[in-house]
RNA sequence: GCGCCAGUAGCUCAGUUGGAUAGAGCGUCGGUCUACGAAACCGAAGGUCACAGGUUCGAAUCCUGUCUGGCGCACCA
């Protein structure tokens, strides 16, 4: 038996029941199966008799006592319920009894791992793409925050198992380079930056070290090559120290390099979407929703930074996967448009594509907005930013908001060491129990183990719903890998820190008495605390010991 | 002007295939350490879910319109 099977026995119950009453035919949607808001209102909740109401024309609370009489047989023989009441609108109010709390307990204590069960029954290959920050400079905090969405993401997919990829897209050719090649060239002469060239100290520092490796400013193609493979080392020096692996590092150049800019122009001129005005080549995207037709190769004969991305795309669909998520910045949401009917273009399925566009993150401090700005080199970088307040606490506040929203990072709350900071709360509360199972190491429950499945005393309220949190994890990363939502994690490892420590405050663990007592204690402190580590783990964060 | 995102407690925000009396953290006020970690717990105050219509047994959630804020609307990347 696995975790989920007691939420989901429950839930086949319910169906079971609504399908009863409608000689075997299923209902559309299903019934819910939810916690009710509050706890005299039973330990799940079920729409079904509202859902039934209007296929059986009869009135909700009606049906609901159907329902009841079908579920008291089928549940109700099994021993799992105390009663069941009908309420409202026409809910149906499971109560539960111990034995299906025992029960669910042994199921959580047996499974040695909590995410055993939410395997996807439709498995795809995806590449996520993030954080593509341009290797003209450090990565910055937005990046960052781009790098710890789309890493938690790959990292919850990958748990409801999905095949996934991660690819870092570097812009490694263009004008920017240039530019990039001109400021640090105007830094070996001791020059200012030229105008929109790049301003930061570590230009200065990019400049020194390449002087000293024997290129010199004139060299202009060496330069940039140089300044970027420099970058891009750094890059990954601090995406490692972040936790964030990349598989691949996809080049600009060397799409163009392997003549995938050519073929993907020829594919879309074969195809007749493109079109020659004002010396310049077209793509005709409104044929495919997009407001205006785009260019692709200038009238000077230099393609876009579109022809490389088309290019790049239908490559990475060429390389066959399923689905590609690229993780953008807000200021690139005007971008998608273009690039789904890019790919329709050339053939390829426009839905295959999925752009989840990050809102921005503001640094604060005092009150105050810390300014960020890469051509003036007065920035927040992600290493500054992880000196400052560790991995842990970075990760926590880049993802414990939706991804869509803005995000005010406030560098005293997430430095300080104390109750304020919520990712210190969850982590203590796993400390917490890694203490509690250390004390019991030595005691005869705790060497003895087991769940304490011969116990009679009736379970506290604490522990029920500590239970029933634990028991609703699968469905909370189902969820949240399926909406692209790293950010429900955060809030359900709050909720089971929170769950915890209110446990913790009604129950004895070492030391309690009853048969059995200290055992099933034991065990749901255990499962509490690995639920707690996986979570965390999804988030790549860390769920310390001792603090 | 057009598009995307947002507008929920004093502040920061959760809350989507439509469910019961809308939640959490911070802040404020008041309690709890001679028992396993007080980095914790318990309680209180605090709401026209931006506004107006609509859909139905039922709307923060779906539809329409309006207002406000952020971002974007290049032969830049």
């Amino acid at each position: 038996m696995t975790a989920t099977d007691s939420i989901s026995e429950l839930r086949g119950a319910v169906e079971e029941a609504a399908r009863a009453l409608r000689d075997g035919e299923r209902t559309e949607p299903p019934p819910t199966l939810d916690r009710p808001p509050k706890p005299e209102l039973g330990d799940y909740s079920s729409n079904a008799a509202m859902l039934l109401a209007g296929p059986l024309g009869d009135n909700p609370r009606a049906v609901a006592e159907r329902l009841r009489a079908e579920l008291e047989g089928s549940l109700g023989d099994g021993g799992d319920i105390d009663r069941i009441e009908v309420a409202g609108p026409g809910f149906v109010n499971l109560f539960l009894s111990d034995a299906w709390y025992r029960r669910a307990l042994a199921a959580l204590a047996g499974s040695g791992d909590a995410l055993a069960a939410v395997a996807t029954d439709a498995p795809e290959r995806v590449l996520v793409e993030g954080p593509s920050a341009n290797p003209t400079g450090p990565l910055h905090v937005g990046g960052g925050r781009l790098a710890a969405y789309g890493d938690a993401v790959v990292r919850l997919l990958e748990a409801v198992g999905h095949e996934v990829e991660r690819e870092y897209y570097v812009n490694d050719a263009g004008a920017q380079v240039g530019t990039f090649a001109d400021s640090i060239g105007a830094r070996m002469k001791g020059e200012g930056p030229p105008e929109n060239g790049y301003g930061g100290e570590y230009v200065s520092e990019l400049a020194e070290r390449i002087a000293a490796e024997g290129i010199g400013p004139e060299d202009r193609e060496a330069l940039g090559l140089r300044g970027i493979e420099l970058m891009l080392e750094g890059v990954r020096e601090t995406l490692g120290r972040f936790g964030v692996g990349i598989d691949t590092f996809a080049s600009e150049r060397a799409i163009y390099a392997r003549g995938e800019v050519e073929s993907a122009l020829a594919r879309l001129d074969a195809g007749g979407h493109t079109y020659r005005s004002d010396d310049a080549l077209w793509l005709r995207t409104t044929s495919f929703g997009d407001d205006k037709d785009r260019v692709l190769i200038k009238s000077d004969g230099e393609p876009t930074y579109l022809t490389a991305d088309v290019a790049y795309h239908w490559d990475k669909l060429q390389r066959g996967f399923d689905r590609l998520i690229d993780v953008l910045g807000a200021d690139h949401h005007g971008y998608v448009g273009r690039i789904r009917a890019a790919i329709a273009a050339l053939g390829g399925d426009p839905d295959a594509f999925e752009a989840q566009i990050m809102n921005l993150v503001h640094v604060v401090e005092g009150g105050e907005r810390v300014q960020m700005s890469k051509r003036s080199g007065d920035f927040v970088s992600l290493d500054d930013l992880l000196d400052d307040i560790g991995v842990d606490a970075t990760r926590w506040f880049m993802l414990w908001r939706s991804h869509e929203t803005t995000v005010d990072l406030d560098l005293e709350l997430a430095r300080s060491q104390s109750s304020d900071n919520p990712v210190y709360y969850v982590q203590y509360a796993h400390a917490r129990i890694a203490s509690i199972l250390r004390k019991a190491e030595g005691s005869a429950a705790g060497a003895a183990g087991g769940d304490g499945g011969d116990r009679i005393v009736p379970l506290e309220p604490g522990e029920k719903a500590l239970i029933k949190r634990l028991l609703q994890f699968p469905d909370e990363v189902r969820e949240s890998a399926a909406r692209r939502a790293p950010h429900r994690i955060c809030a359900y490892s709050t909720a089971v820190a929170a769950d915890f420590h209110s446990f913790y405050r009604d129950c004895q663990v070492v030391g309690a008495e009853g048969e059995g007592v200290e055992r099933s204690r034991l065990a749901l402190c255990r499962a509490a605390k690995r639920t707690i580590a996986e979570a965390l783990g999804l988030l790549g964060i860390s769920a310390p010991e001792r603090m």
